[in-house]
DNA sequence: TTCCTTACTGAAAATCATTTTCAATAAGTA
DNA sequence: TACTTATTGAAAATGATTTTCAGTAAGGAA
């Protein structure tokens, strides 16, 4: 199982989008790397590879990535403007503080927990969001 | 073990921080309050109790109650901006997400989940976030 | 109590991120 | 190849937050 950033222009376009060289910069900027980016960030990085790039164009595909969940906002005690690709499936993110690089893992067994704050509190309880920090093996 | 909103008079005070009427305002409005509240939400309402009082003083005064851990951040899918009076110890926030109430928990058990995803990242794992969001008793 | 230093104040201006507007351009179907 | 219309970048507008600044008042010292 492969994937590309031809699959998220494939994506774009299935949703009526068009694939024009702006959203394949921007889509191969944020397909491409490990760290959570910034619309400044992402716009810095896919200026290299299409020079007339406009930020206001990051925005609007960062959107639309977005909605099609290609990608996720990252939240950190930093700020919460940054994105990446999304993970597959539920999943949840580990952080290194030191150099912003982003994983993925499964496998939470929330569910004794959830009941149990669920039983306590009175809520329906219908989604969670869990996200560790730390330090990746290059910079710890 | 009772707390009032004069504690955290007391601790800006100790903190060789003033006690001025702006800041009586705005430390009632959230510690008064089970949601989080965004610094324009909390200038409308302190400005009830205090007529003079300036925007710009509410986003000082939250600064200064979040360096002392009296209050902290929100993070929700539609934004970032609100503050609440911080849980006690190591807690969890679990949120309504029709009316937008605020509770605590605590007794996640997660060090074996996060052994777990140390041993297979090879990350050094220092802290973790994880939030629960549904419906309260009255909204569901 | 009164004085005095200096932190604190609100208003206005500045900054920063994001969104909207608009006329020109180009994607992609017919 | 032609044509419709989504997309573009630039500029302007918006909204949130921060900085500047001169006047005010908190609260320790006398």
């Amino acid at each position: 199982m492969t994937t590309s950033s031809e699959t998220w222009l494939e994506q774009l376009h299935d949703h009526g989008y068009r694939v024009t060289a702006a959203r394949r910069a921007v889509v191969d900027t944020v397909f491409g790397t490990t760290h959570a980016l910034t619309p400044s960030e992402v716009y810095d990085t896919a200026r290299k590879k299409y020079r007339a790039l406009g930020l206001v164009t990051v925005y609007r595909t960062l959107e639309k990535l977005e909605e099609l969940h290609l990608i996720q906002r990252v939240h950190q005690p930093m700020g919460c403007q940054a994105f990446i690709a999304a993970g597959i499936g539920h999943q949840h993110l580990l952080l290194c503080q030191q150099c912003g690089q982003v994983e993925f893992f499964e496998g939470d067994d929330l569910d004794t927990l959830t009941k149990s704050i669920a039983r306590k509190t009175g809520y329906q309880i219908q989604e969670h969001w869990l996200q560790l920090f730390g330090l990746c093996t290059n910079c710890k």
